[in-house]
Parts: C-alpha cells; sequence; structure tokens
DNA sequence: ATAAAATGGGTATTATATGCCGTGGACTGG
DNA sequence: CCAGTCCACGGCATATAATACCCATTTTAT
C-alpha cells in the first residue's frame, strides 16, 4: 500500500542517476515541478498514471521499468 | 498522453474477464464503486498508482501487466 | 419475450495530486 | 571565502482524482 510510492521512487531515482539527470533536470524537460519530482521519489505522493508515463519518457526508459513487480 | 488511459483499460478489461470477473465483482472486491471501475476500463479516468496496484492485486496479476508499454 | 445481470454514463461532493513559492544544508570548484 | 549545483523539506492555492449516488441501455440467459 504505501512502500508502493516508495518503491516507485527508488525505481525512479536509480534509473534518473543513471541516464544522468538531475531532478531539477528530469523537471524541466518533464515540464513539471522540480520540488514534485523529489516528492515523487522520497515516496511522498501518490502520482498518476500520466506522470509515470511522462516522467518514463523524459527519462527515456519504459513505463514498466519504474513499475515495481508484485 | 491520452491514449494512456485507454490502453490501460483495455488491458485492465481484457485481463479481468479472463479471470471471469464482471466489472461489479472486481469493484466489489477491491472496494470501490462499480461505476469507477467502468470509468477506468474507458479510460475516462487518470488513476493514481495506488489504484493501479489495488485493481492489479486483486484481480490477481502483475502490475505490470496492466501497463501498457512504450 | 421477459427477467436478470452487466455496463454506460451523468452529477455532485470530498479528498488529494500537482504547481509554485520559499529556506537551508551538503558538496564542489575557483 | 564565495558562487554554484543538487537535494530535502515545508506551506499554500488550485486543478483534478476519488467516491458515492443515480438511471438508462445493452447483454445474457431462460
Amino acid at each position: 500500500m504505501c512502500h508502493i510510492k516508495k518503491r516507485f521512487g527508488q525505481n525512479l531515482r536509480t534509473i534518473r542517476k543513471s541516464k544522468g539527470f538531475s531532478q531539477e533536470h528530469l523537471a524541466y524537460a518533464a515540464g513539471m515541478d522540480r520540488s514534485y519530482v523529489g516528492k515523487v521519489e522520497r515516496g511522498e505522493v501518490n502520482l498518476t498514471i500520466e506522470k509515470l508515463y511522462l516522467l518514463a519518457k523524459t527519462i527515456g526508459c519504459s513505463p514498466k521499468d519504474l513499475v515495481p513487480e508484485d
């Protein structure tokens, strides 16, 4: 329930760093707020699937890569 | 952008039917409203990842199975 | 043909996702 | 020491997701 957001955020952070993005660069490229990306990575927000897709597309990975199993 | 919700809904509907659930059964088992499940399947709502997980768990599939590629 | 089940689709209210502003801390290079 | 980058974190306003009703239509089964 709660760990879902956390694990999603961990996935995002790992992939974002592996692609050489800063939070702010990613946020800017995705047209979203820098503080919001931080909250997503910290697992503080329950984001919508459209944001999920936007982040995946911007970061250059599959949406499935961000979604934890189980 | 927009087709994302539609394709998600199509995936949900396909898997739900393959598992022998009606919208109403699924909604009841997941503790949500029947009409909401219908709207999700028709791609009318931009659901959050917690709803995504709840639906996947209830229907007995992986969250990744509901999320379209690309 | 008729009843029952399943779904579509509307509307109104409440909860919350998201954007926008700021502050401060850790770290780096000049 | 100072300027710049990156990030954690918080408050607040607003757009929108979540929820709970309702009724009409289609589909299925008898």
